[in-house]
DNA sequence: AGGGGTGAGTTGGCTTTGCCAACCTAGCCT
DNA sequence: AGGCTAGGTTGGCAAAGCCAACTCACCCCT
């Protein structure tokens, strides 16, 4: 059974994103893993699964594949976030705040920072900047 | 296979909401569904299945379910969202605005406002509330 | 009191997806 | 030539999802 609203973007989001291992993959990717064997390493993903969720995320447009070789190496295969997909860190980085403050036993193993140091968070704002607490917002129909 | 870092928050927030149909259910909620059959009837979704989701989300604590009866009806159920399970609206936007920007042919069914109307957006803030842009910003380890 | 309707599931059988281990292949290295 | 390694593919099994049919408790109507 599909999900309605065909062209929802939350729905298509998460038929891309929500699979399981996708969020993860896109996590090592930005945090710099770009090979198979990387991916594997550090996910203790199945090679299998791992081969679907490359070819998917390379097929919607957040990896491409690019082969290249070192000097004195044959050539390799590296998966490289494009512009799509580095955008996901918004998300994944809501996402991990959230299980933060709202799961119990955890630890936050990643932090989000400025190229020049400063941390920071995932907030709603306003039309003009200004952060608004989650509390006060709620969705609307379109 | 399990994934790593045991109590890594992003890797229990996947495990949790990263199943297929809970974040629907969870969109769903916030847009005021709350009960069973309405849950069934919006997304179309297997009645076990939901069945089951319901449940690991009462037990998450991000839904709690509250019998109830309005006057001349016997009692019926409704799963309630929690002050957690209401703060999953940031994500969810998040991933919904990443959809609209990133996802061709999508629309965005819903927007995401404060209660006197003003739209929002999620946005990375630093430690003055200072908006910055998503380009500028990286995962660092813990 | 008996019959029907409805919400909230449960159960059984089938299909899809995920997991694991074993295997394959191209290109480099000795 | 033979071996090693990255990046997969293949086969068999287990878990999760899907659908349709069924149940159960409670209310309403007569």
């Amino acid at each position: 059974m599909t999900p309605p609203d065909e062209n929802c973007s939350l729905v298509k989001a998460v038929d891309l994103v929500g699979e399981r291992w996708t969020f993860l993959v896109l996590r090592e990717a930005l945090a710099g893993a770009t090979r198979f064997s990387e991916f594997r390493a550090r996910l203790g993903i199945a090679s299998d699964v791992l081969t679907a969720r490359l070819a998917k995320l390379v097929d919607s447009g957040l990896l491409v594949r690019r082969s290249y070789r070192e000097p004195g190496q044959r050539p390799r295969d590296a998966y490289c976030l494009t512009e799509a997909g580095r955008r996901v860190n918004l998300v994944l980085c809501a996402l991990q705040e959230w299980g933060d403050e709202h799961l119990p036993d955890t630890v936050s193993t990643v932090v989000y920072r400025t190229d020049d140091g400063r941390r920071v968070n995932v907030r709603f704002v306003d039309g003009e900047g200004a952060v608004v607490p989650a509390g006060d917002v709620h969705p609307e129909q379109g």
